[in-house]
Formats: structure tokens, C-alpha cells, sequence
DNA sequence: CCGAAATTTCCGTCACTACTGAAAAGTATA
DNA sequence: TATACTTTTCAGTAGTGACGGAAATTTCGG
């Protein structure tokens, strides 16, 4: 098997929108490659297509196993391990939100409840800070909250979220009497 | 000025975020230092404040305000620039989103295509990697096209969309009949 | 128009992370 | 249990990008 050029431009170029996203490049690829291949692939194999180091594979690997986007499986007369990524687009998107939360935002309103909480006692002259913090850690709050809800939804409930922008976007623009008297 | 160590935690905490985003970590401290500072601060103060070189805060400053989160603002009687970040979360996360959208998701959409259209011409052995691009293609559409909508709307009217996670869940988690046919 | 202050640019250095190759550990088969 | 095959770990290397310092440029007051 070799790569055709739509794949190898696929590749790479989720290696580069991997980097701008925190993810390291190799992983990126790796992650790209099982997730057009037709069948999955053995270390060996990866290793020689994105011609990288065989151990680097088997680290990347690993992450993306505990990322939950790749799947390690086995084929019957075949030793070695075999691999393949989440088919499904929006079940990857979902699998990568969940874990960013996991990892960054919820760790993030915890260290914003603690700095909110210290900057409580401070004299007046952080009243500022503390205000600037206490609106990022609600608007942080709203955000996982909003997402928590929409998390629970099967896929094509999903779907059909986002491809009722418009829509939602004409229930909720609506002006309140409020803002009309601003405005 | 000094940092309160509130202050301080948030800005370390804010460089970390940034790297796991692609975002450089001093860049990402300048921001943290002007959001929550109660005025807007001079290079030298920065770079003093945050214990880096006084070039390294100019080339964070540019790059801040490329992205549009940090703004140059001058008083009477100081020739020196000064500067200072949107104080609006949410206005702060709607340009980070534009601009991520700008940078990130329209050129991945302009290879997706490009990607699926070459890959029509090739044998049928690249079927199923044409079809995988086109999914990811189709999600990717549809994810931006999702977003313009709302862009669209003032902020309050975001905010509400924000805080509707629940309603909106309710709203489209309805199973359609074929759905209820096949669980 | 000159000089001082401020800012930006540039290039060399440093630090960090990714990466490789080799060795170690693990695993299945005979 | 030995052996061949496979995967993982680890320590050293390389490459990339961030950073600092100095020089160059710009800006402003006198």
C-alpha cells in the first residue's frame, strides 16, 4: 500500500493545523493516516508511510489510544498489533471536546475559583482583578455548561444543532425590550 | 505596581493554556497580565512585571494585536505607548474564534476540496479515502456554517444562546421516528 | 534640526520538545 | 523453556521556536 497525493496532502496537512492546535505534528499524521485508510495498519507499516521512526509511532500511538480517537485491534494469523482511528467525524470531534475539557477547561475554573477566592481578602486595590477574574471564570462556567447539555445528545441530535444555525440564531437574536432601549 | 499573587497564578495559568492551544506562552501572559489590569500598562512595565526581555513583549504586543484582543491606547503627557486588552470575555472569544476561523478552518476547507476533487480522478482503490474527505469536508462546512450564524448575533443574544444549553438540548434531542426505529 | 526617549528589528543563543536508534521487555509459538 | 517476533522504554541527538541583547529606526520635544 502507498499513499495516494489527495491522502499525503491530507496528512500533512493535519500535522501543520495539529501544531496550531498544541498537538505534535507526528501525532497529527498518524492520526490523519488511520483516518483514511481503508483497513487498519500495523506500526510497521505507519512507520514506513510517514517515514518516521518506528518507537515514534508506537508513542504516538499511544497518546492518540488515550486520546480514545484510536483504536488498537487485531486481525486472526497476524501477531502484531493493528490500528484504526474513530471512522465517524463528529464522534472524533465529540471524543477530542470531551478530553480538552477534561484536561484544560476544568482544571481552569478550578485554579479561577481558587484565584477568585485569594483575591476575596485582598485590599481594594485588586477589586479590579478580582472583577476580571470572577467574569472570566462565569463565562468559562457558561461555556463547559452549555457544552455538558449538548454533550448529551446522540449525533444526529447534534447534526441537527449545528445545522440549525440560522434558526437557533433567529429564536435567540431577538432583542429583549431592554436592548432595544439601548440600542 | 506589583502583581497580587492571585494575579500572578492566573497569568501562569494563562501561559500553560496558550501552549496547549498553539498559542506562544509569553504571548499568552501579556494577554492574562492586560486583561486583568486595571489600566493599561507600557511595554517596560510589562516586561518588568512578567520578567521577560523588553523585545520579547514588543513582538507579543504586535502579535496581540494582529489577533485584535489587544489594543494601543496613549494618555496625554506620556509619549510612551501603552496598552491594554479587551476587557469583554465573550467579545475576546468571539475575535479569537474569527480569527482561528480565518486562519485555521477556511484554508483546511479550501484543501478538503481540493483533496476530494483530486482524488475522483483516481482508481477505486481511493474510494474510501475520497469518501472520509468528503466527510470530513462536510463536517467542517457545516461547523463554520454553524458559527457564521451566530456570529452574526450581539452579544447579549450569544450570551443567551450560551445559557439555553438545556432548552436547545430539549429542542433537537427529540428522536425523529427513523431514529426511534433503529435504537 | 538635533538629541533623547521609545520602539522595533535582527541575529545569535538557549531551551524545549520531538525524534531516533538501541536496548530492554513482553508475548506467542514450537 | 527457548526462540523468534513485536512492542515499549530510554537516553542521547537534532531541530525548532522562543528569547535576549544590541543595533537600527522611529518619534517627539526642545
Amino acid at each position: 500500500m502507498e499513499l495516494t497525493p489527495a491522502a499525503k496532502k491530507f496528512i500533512l496537512h493535519w500535522g501543520e493545523m495539529g501544531q496550531a492546535w498544541g498537538i505534535n505534528r507526528t501525532m497529527a499524521q498518524v492520526h490523519a493516516l488511520l483516518f483514511v485508510a481503508p483497513d487498519s495498519l500495523d506500526a510497521e507499516e505507519i512507520s514506513r508511510l510517514l517515514d518516521v521512526s518506528r518507537s515514534n509511532v508506537s508513542t504516538s500511538l499511544r497518546e492518540l489510544m488515550t486520546w480514545g480517537i484510536v483504536k488498537r485491534v487485531h486481525v486472526i494469523g497476524d501477531r502484531r498489533d493493528r490500528f484504526e482511528a474513530l471512522k465517524d467525524v463528529m464522534e472524533t470531534f465529540r471524543v477530542i471536546m470531551a478530553e480538552r475539557k477534561r484536561r484544560e477547561m476544568d482544571p481552569t475554573i478550578a485554579l479561577l475559583e481558587h484565584c477568585v477566592e485569594e483575591a476575596e481578602g485582598g485590599d481594594s486595590r485588586d477589586d479590579y482583578t478580582r472583577e476580571q477574574l470572577e467574569k472570566m471564570l462565569d463565562f468559562t462556567r457558561m461555556l463547559t455548561a452549555w457544552y455538558s447539555q449538548i454533550d448529551r445528545l446522540p449525533t444526529p441530535a447534534l447534526r441537527r444543532i449545528f445545522t440549525a444555525g440560522a434558526k437557533i440564531a433567529r429564536m435567540f437574536g431577538a432583542q429583549t425590550p431592554h436592548e432595544a432601549n439601548v440600542n
